[in-house]
DNA sequence: CAAATGCAAGAGCAGTGCTCACAAAAGTGA
DNA sequence: TCACTTTTGTGAGCACTGCTCTTGCATTTG
């Protein structure tokens, strides 16, 4: 029975060629992100530093903007993860809240060109394609799930009924059983952090707050009270 | 008595036309931003369709960049001017509020391009030299103007020494008379605002709030809440 | 062992930003 | 009006980019 057609035969060592290639190649599109920013990101420079003709490449991403979702999906993930591993220690509900926050924040600070990648502005001429939206699902899914117990404080206006149906196909997108209200509440405190930190990273706090820590922390800690995160005890 | 020394003698019949020149390079940029993005932004291009040779470029700009720069002035100018005359028009303090943020998105999605330009993520290279930040101030001057009225809410914790000093500065750089925890609170709702911008833009939204228009107003009006803004009477 | 497949080489196309020496205007003083 | 200076436009050229295509080699597979 060994022969089996559909037996997932361990990796030929040209797979494992290529994936180590193709690994490499993802480690210098990220050093190079890193120094010269996404607009330089310059497949013949790559192709170079791996001792490859330029064509070469080819054979691995079909195009530049190939590469980037690559890229963009990575980061998707890694910040994912890490979020969930922020919301996965659980100390409390505040505590969870405020620790992903700044694991957030911190995974952005260190590597500015990634958090640019996924939440900047879109790059040159290039259309994310559907790959990369269930990626950056997990990412809010998970940030959601890091204030799931939140109890609003706020006296909750009524909600129009398109609204409505929109922030009940999200929750159901995410995976995430909370009613609208508290929907409502986290689409804006996840607003609230994407943008102080596309703020903070683009540099529009220099002269006034600089570092930012005390301003994030502080509006971090304002949102839990809004989302009636209780201190832990 | 016409020849007097002194005189503001008007610009040159030269310096109009290079004016002009300037005007319609300007123009050309921003419709080749429009289409294919900050990134593709080609001076040939521009050269091309104006009928010069590639070369004759850089008599008006000495570089990509350079261009890019009077791009973003231009883009924080425009938008400075869009949010002051909304403050303007004053229908009290919570209305205000309400058409101001709306102003900046209509702004904002009448224009991605140029939103993207000064609040998304920096372009391949380019680092944002200093006449930036002057008429940068003059968007976030406007549109906390916006919300002077805030009589806040939310209890508010105790601040941070340092932060109390970064608010104070940044109240001050922008020639604001606020106190402390105003300026704190309008800080959080520009960041909101622009994270809510970023998202809807990048299209972080599709799928799930699209259009987006009742989220944005929702989030608006709450943070009216927070602000304490009141309701028009 | 032969055939099929994957990979790399190298030339080539069309485009880019930018520089430089030079020529044509355009405005200015005597 | 005539020489002079400043400004603008010209065209060639350098070094670079993404991407395509054909050709030759190596590895894997039947």
């Amino acid at each position: 029975m060994w022969h089996a057609v559909g037996m997932a035969k361990g990796p030929t060592p040209r797979e494992i060629a290529r994936g180590e290639n193709i690994a490499r190649i993802k480690e210098l599109a990220l050093s190079q992100l890193a120094e010269s920013g996404a607009g330089a990101l310059s497949l013949r420079a790559i192709a170079r530093e791996l001792n490859l003709v330029s064509s070469a490449i080819y054979r691995y991403y079909a195009s530049r903007d190939e590469l980037i979702t690559a890229l963009i999906v990575d980061a998707y993930d890694d910040l994912g993860a890490l979020l969930e591993e922020a919301v996965g220690t659980t100390r409390g509900p505040r505590r969870r809240w405020l620790d992903t926050c700044r694991a957030m924040r911190a995974w952005a600070l260190g590597a500015p060109h990634r958090f640019a990648l996924v939440y900047g502005s879109a790059i040159p001429g290039y259309a994310a394609p559907a790959d990369t939206i269930a990626p950056a699902g997990r990412v809010v899914r998970a940030f959601c799930g890091a204030a799931s117990d939140a109890v609003l404080v706020a006296d909750s206006r009524p909600l129009g009924r398109r609204l409505g149906t929109q922030l009940d196909v999200s929750a159901d997108a995410l995976g995430l059983d909370v009613d609208r209200d508290t929907m409502l509440a986290l689409t804006a405190a996840f607003a609230r952090v994407v943008g102080l930190l596309t703020l903070e990273l683009n540099g529009h706090f220099v002269g006034g707050f600089e570092p930012a820590d005390d301003l994030f922390d502080a509006l971090v800690e304002r949102e839990a009270d809004l989302l009636g995160l209780a201190t832990s005890r």
